[in-house]
RNA sequence: CGGGGCGUAGCGCAGCUUGGUAGCGCGCCUGCUUUGGGAGCAGGAUGUCGCAGGUUCAAAUCCUGCCGCCCCGACCA
């Protein structure tokens, strides 16, 4: 392509109201333009990355055995009120009427649909099983989109989903999912690590998220380099404490007066103990009932943990005049002592004796409190979220954290939709059976932005060569020299025929100019033709990544720039 | 949804307190010079000051309402 000719609009200043870098770089290279809140248009070669991208993903989930199909973005709701999504979903699922006041919707995610081709078409063991995918353009509307394409509202995904006939089978195509996002992510040069992660309100059994390591990233995750034990913060166990020789205290309960001592630290200050020695009370509605759960002064609940734990849909903390019915007391005395609900204790408190815990009474705390003796726990769980100096969950040795954005997430959704929306088929013996699905989702748009994330320097991207949407540019000095624009034409012909992706940058600019363009967007090989190299009969072909250089012969660059593309997009192993 | 901020030339911003002439940088157009890391000089074009009302002799500026966008938080496959 010839410069002159491109739609490539970039920007020299830092746009205001960007504030990651991915997000800066992509409007400066003009890769991208916003058109409202979430949503973007690509530009041409923004658009080249994401075809770039969407073509590592299609060759490696055909490989994996997988089938592309297109599916509808507009959806019936009749469809998402079988499944129950239209009402769980939530204002995140774009609701509007047709002209004949049909509800619809816009898809956020396509396993109504695409459950409802395959129970419709395939109805026997022989069929199966089956994975089918999709690379398409969802619509969530996010409460609020950040960061660029990282998360929008509009925005490009792979999704594939695998039917099979039992959990076993489901668990094989879970693994071969899991190996093609393995190999796609390497292909694209990032560092990522796939972690156990939260199947959430899909529902489902297990799932892995696949993170893009990043400083900037959303999710926080951890990993062990004594085993391989890896998770996402939230999803993170916690070992079970050895069990401690029963604790029998002497001392007994004392209630002390308070007034107005409220948070840990107040407490703290108040009756001279640290944290640890202090019991936090927190009275959480799950779908409607008040339950209590326990947690030590210096600890943080971590509430997926609690409601996977009562297994409920809705877990929310408790108003104020919910409180007071369970506990007597407002909010900053609450304890467990003579509580009026369900209580529910982290690990952490196993052991602990002696303890300080509100009073249920205004203005009033315990202290010595006492498990078994003075109240009872229903049930002791690993409820909180890990911290720093947490040991492995699996081995015991140190674990590590990190940043990272979600790029993908596979998911073994068992029954869930098969039940709701009666996907079966008649199995060997003639007797119907729910098929085992799984689903598996890739972020186009985000990855693309997590590669930029990764790969960047104060001049602008680095693209790795299998993203880059051009993979050398050919820079003339200056375009009014003949002999200048003419080797320029010549190189730039020569790469075509061989079939690399150039650029010619015919542009009646300065060299500083097209130099700062050209590192800006990022293209892996820049090759400058220049007056001096040129008298020489050489041209100097550099490197963007590493600025390495190297002044050789016309014929000799076209043969090391084909053989540097080569190099640079080998899959590594 | 709660809190904060912004809306003035294509982009980034000043002007608003204290009402009266719309300005700066970048970009854009023309010409000359320049040509290896975002050139110099000279000339030039560009605005319903987010929208709608109101106050006033007079509104970018003051008042009211609306819209859009951004940031922080809560929420979230």
């Amino acid at each position: 392509m010839r410069y002159s000719n491109m739609f490539l609009p970039t920007v020299r200043e830092v746009p205001s109201d960007a504030d990651v870098i991915s997000h800066q770089l992509m409007i400066r290279s003009g890769l991208i333009r916003k058109l409202t809140s979430g949503v973007y248009t690509y530009l041409p070669v923004g658009y080249r990355v994401i075809r770039k991208f969407e073509q590592i993903v299609r060759e490696e989930m055909n490989r994996a055995g997988a089938q592309e199909v297109f599916m509808p973005t507009v959806q019936p709701a009749e469809l998402w009120q079988e499944s129950g999504r239209w009402v769980h979903y939530g204002k995140e699922l774009l609701r509007f009427r047709d002209r004949h006041d049909r509800e619809c919707c816009l898809g956020p995610t396509h396993e109504e649909v695409i459950t409802d081709l395959v129970r419709n078409e395939i109805k026997t063991y022989r069929q199966l099983p089956r994975n089918l995918y999709q690379i398409q353009t969802k619509f969530r509307d996010e409460i609020r989109p950040r960061f660029g394409v990282m998360r929008c509202r509009e925005f490009g995904m792979k999704d594939a989903y695998s039917f099979d006939i039992d959990s076993e089978a489901a668990d094989l195509s879970y693994q071969k999912m899991f190996d093609a996002y393995n190999r796609i992510f390497a292909r694209c040069g990032l560092k990522f690590r796939p972690v156990e992660a939260d199947s959430g309100a899909i529902g489902g059994s297990f799932s892995h998220e696949f993170l893009v390591v990043a400083d900037t990233g959303e999710d926080g995750m951890v990993y062990c380099e004594s085993c391989s034990y890896a998770a996402n913060l939230e999803k993170a166990e916690i070992a079970r404490p050895a069990e401690p020789a029963p604790v029998a205290s002497a001392k007994a309960v004392e209630e002390v007066h308070t007034p107005d001592v409220r948070t840990i630290e107040e407490v703290c200050a108040f009756l001279n103990v640290t944290p640890r020695e202090v019991v936090k009370t927190l009275i959480y509605t799950a779908d409607g009932n008040a339950v209590a759960v326990l947690i030590r002064g210096d600890h943080e609940v971590n509430e997926i943990k609690v409601k996977n734990l009562l297994g409920c849909d809705s877990l929310e903390m408790a108003m104020e005049d919910m409180i007071v019915e369970v506990a007597n007391a407002p909010r900053g005395f609450v304890g467990a002592v003579g509580i009026r609900c369900p209580v529910y204790a982290d690990y952490s408190l196993i052991g602990m004796a002696d303890f300080v815990m509100g009073a249920n009474k205004e203005d009033h705390h315990l202290r010595n409190v006492n498990m078994g003796r003075d109240f009872s726990v229903k049930a002791f769980a690993d409820l909180r979220t890990i911290r720093d100096e947490d040991p492995c969950p699996r081995c015991g040795k140190t674990l590590h954290f990190a940043r990272g954005i979600e790029v993908g997430h596979v998911f073994k959704l068992g029954l869930k939709y098969s039940k709701a929306m009666r996907a079966v088929y008649l199995d060997r013996n003639g007797k119907e059976q729910f098929m085992v699905m799984g689903c598996y989702g890739i972020g186009i748009g985000r990855t693309v932005a997590a590669t930029i994330e990764q790969n960047n320097d104060t001049a602008g991207i680095v693209w790795p060569m299998p993203l880059a949407p051009y993979q050398v540019i050919v820079t003339p000095t200056n375009v009014n020299d003949g002999a200048l624009a003419k080797a320029a034409e010549k190189l730039y012909d020569s790469w075509i025929a061989r079939g690399i992706e150039a650029i010619l940058d015919d542009r009646d600019e300065r060299a500083g100019v097209k130099f700062m363009d050209a590192d800006l967007i990022g293209i892996p090989l820049r090759v400058t033709v220049g007056p001096k190299r040129l008298a020489e009969g050489k041209v100097e072909v550099r490197f963007r990544r590493t600025g390495e250089v190297h002044v050789l012969p016309l014929d000799e660059a076209v043969e090391f720039v084909v053989r540097a593309v080569q190099d640079g997009m080998k899959a590594p192993e």
